[in-house]
Formats: C-alpha cells, sequence, structure tokens
DNA sequence: GACGACATACCAACCAGTATGTATGTTCTC
DNA sequence: GAGAACATACATACTGGTTGGTATGTCGTC
C-alpha cells in the first residue's frame, strides 16, 4: 500500500508507469485500461501521472513508442537482421514468435502490437501513425534483407520483397490471433509451418521456373 | 426522438436491437459499446432491452451468434462452396473480401470476426467459445473443399487440408489488420496476390514433387 | 385479470481529468 | 554560506459525466 520506491526519482517513476500502463493495455486494451489501475499497481498518485504524460492518450502513444516500438526490435528484428540468411532469418523469426507464445499466458493475450492495431487504429489517428511506424519497420526489414539476400545470391531475384514482407507480417499476426482464440497453439504451429514451406519457393535455385 | 417504429413487435424491437448492437459494436468494440448509444439509435428503451437480453454480456453473445455468424456464412462460406473446384473457391473467397474491405468505411472497421477476436476472447470465455465456432467452421469448410478437392483430383493428394485452411483463414485475418493499420488497401492486395500464387502448389498436377 | 412487452426513474460504481497544495532540489543573490 | 526565489515532482481531494444494471409502473392483448 504504501510506496516503498523513493518518491523523487523522476525517471523510475515514469519507467514504472510505463511498464504498469503496458501491461494495464496489453490485459484489457487501451480504451478498457484503468488509470487507477495503473496507479494501484505501481503507488504512484494521479498528480505524478498527469504531470508526466499530460493525458490518458499521452500516456497511451508513449506506451507504443517506448515499449511496443523497441519489443518488436528487439524481439524479433534483431533476431532477423543477425540471421546469415533471410530465409533462415524469416523461420528464426517464426520460431521466436512460437516460443513467446508458449509462455504462460502470452497465449491468452496475443500479440501487443495486433490488439492495439485492432482497437485503435480505426479511432485513433495518433495511434494509427505510430503502430504503422512500427508495422512498417517490420515490413522494411523483412524487404531489405530479402533484397540483399537477391544481391548474395541467397533469394530467387524475381521475388517481390515487399510484397512477401507484408505478406509474412500480416500471415504471423493472424496466426497469433487464430491461435488466442483457441486457447491453442497449434493453428499458430500450423501457419508457421506453412510458411516455412512456403519459404521453399524464395531460394535462389528455382524449384520450378515460371515462364519468363 | 419519438420512436417511429410500431412499439409492440417483440421480434422487430429485438432485430433491432441486435442491428444497432451489431454497429455500435463494429465501431467500438463490446467493452466500448454504449447500450445508451444502442438505444439512442433504436429509439428503444433500457427496459425493452433487458426484457430480450437481460445484460449487456446476452446481447453480446446474441450479436456473435445471430448476426457475425450468418455475415461469414453468407459471405464467405456460400462463395467457396459454391464454386466449382476449391481452389478456384479460395481465390473468390480472397477476393470477395476484397471487395468488402473496398466499401467505404469498412477499411477503417477491419473484419468484426478479427475484432472480437482480439478484444474479447482473451477474456471472456462465452466470447471466445462462440467466435471459435465460427473460425471452426471456417476453417473446417475450407477443409473439406479442398479434402474433396483431393478426391476430385483437382487437388494434390499429399496436402495438409486442415494446415492449409488454417493458414488461409490466420492469413486473410491477419492482411485485414494489415490494411486496417495502413489506411490502405495495398497491403490486402499484395497478401491476397502471395496466397493466389501459392494456391497454384496445390493443384493435383505437381510442378515439382517432393521425394516420395 | 393475467401476462407479455415494454417505459421511466433511479442508483452506485467508475471514469478521465483538474484544481490546489506541498515537499524537495536548484539557483541566484548578497 | 545563508537565505530568498523559483521550478520540479509529486500528493490529495474533488468534479461532472457515463457506465451497466434494476426496481417499479403501465399499457395492450388474449
Amino acid at each position: 500500500m504504501a510506496p516503498t520506491r523513493p518518491n523523487r526519482d523522476a525517471h523510475a517513476t515514469r519507467e514504472a508507469l510505463l511498464g504498469a500502463a503496458f501491461d494495464e493495455m496489453y490485459k484489457n486494451g487501451f480504451r478498457a485500461a484503468s488509470l487507477d489501475a495503473i496507479l494501484r499497481a505501481t503507488g504512484v498518485t494521479k498528480g505524478a501521472l498527469y504531470y508526466h504524460f499530460g493525458s490518458k492518450q499521452g500516456l497511451g502513444y508513449a506506451v507504443v513508442e517506448e515499449r511496443v516500438k523497441p519489443l518488436v526490435r528487439e524481439r524479433y528484428l534483431g533476431p532477423f537482421e543477425s540471421a546469415s540468411d533471410p530465409i533462415e532469418g524469416l523461420k528464426r523469426m517464426g520460431r521466436r514468435m512460437q516460443e513467446e507464445l508458449e509462455k504462460t499466458g502470452v497465449l491468452l493475450l496475443g500479440c501487443p502490437v495486433n490488439n492495439l492495431v485492432t482497437e485503435m487504429s480505426g479511432v485513433d489517428e495518433g495511434f494509427r501513425s505510430r503502430l504503422a511506424d512500427i508495422l512498417d519497420e517490420w515490413r522494411d526489414t523483412i524487404s531489405n534483407g530479402l533484397r540483399e539476400g537477391i544481391e548474395r545470391g541467397l533469394v530467387h531475384p524475381e521475388v517481390d520483397t515487399e510484397a512477401i514482407a507484408t505478406f509474412y507480417v500480416a500471415a504471423y499476426q493472424g496466426a497469433c490471433g487464430f491461435a488466442k482464440n483457441a486457447h491453442d497453439i497449434a493453428p499458430f504451429v500450423a501457419c508457421r509451418e506453412g510458411l516455412d514451406d512456403h519459404l521453399q519457393s524464395l531460394t535462389a535455385r528455382p524449384v520450378a521456373s515460371r515462364s519468363p
């Protein structure tokens, strides 16, 4: 009940609020997220919250920028980029996502990005643009990786890298949603395997060549 | 302001409430849906609403069962089943979905099923099971169509029909979400074309045969 | 006169937001 | 180096509005 944190560390207060707000928004979405719940979780008072973020919307935007975006970068874009070959990188990305979903509780909550996109991007332009940033970066990272793969002779030169990248991001988002609803990771695994299978058609050595 | 409907047609009252509730839930999600807004839209009073549905949750469940489920059946499952060949049926399903997204306003709102799945299936078992019904039926319809296609020599016999069906449903849901966020149908089209391309690998005449 | 189908009025809980107060830290002045 | 002046970082108490839900009353039909 009594706050154990030092009450005068502005940075720590801000970070604590961001953390609790992320949790609350992840569980309940933004609109159903309760500021009082966030304050209860942190032991911070309303005055401090409004001092740091100005409004609930401001807090939401900050969560997207400072928590969700780095999360995607570190968890998915990093591993993809550090792979030796983009096709291996995409497979690794899928496995990484599966690992995440296998953690207890995560399956029920789904993908934070997908959740916020679904809830907010139709009704709040600030959320939409910030989430679009994340999805665009995700897509561009894959697309650039594939283009580099073409240059290095690892990926078939006729591959439309941007279309494939869009396709992969969308498919994984959808797969998360499906698994979330099923309360079962099996649908995700089925999708991931389908995608991994599909990846073979992107390799430089064409299994079947289309007419030129 | 004054209700123009006849006030004594129970069935009509119920249907009007379901319609307005669907619209409100489609726009704002279930939790942010306001009963007062639904009442305002219909000219019905709170007493009538609670007489017919008992609770907001009851109204929500009824919307899923009596509006969302039939919508999916009529809009997507019907056309798929009436196609001469499951691969053609899947292509038609994708085009049908694209037509829908091209209607003004729909792109911003996204897919009603995906919206509710994302919002509710983690926090309300009643919603989850009802939405799972819809997604399962969707998947099974495609899976059965593919299996029949195998029997009729239209689809490659080694195709894992259920996995492919899951993959397709998930990918389309994800594509909707992506396009919704982008405020642009292009990502959906990219995904749809990727999926149509992928469909060629399911045909009975194998372009490349795997090792037996 | 009984029952189905509402209508009206009201309630407690919760919501985001704000006005105001206060303790702490820094900076400037002499 | 002491003390005033000021800004930072909160804390507390409150507000107006909205929420889902309910208790009770009433009208029309069989």
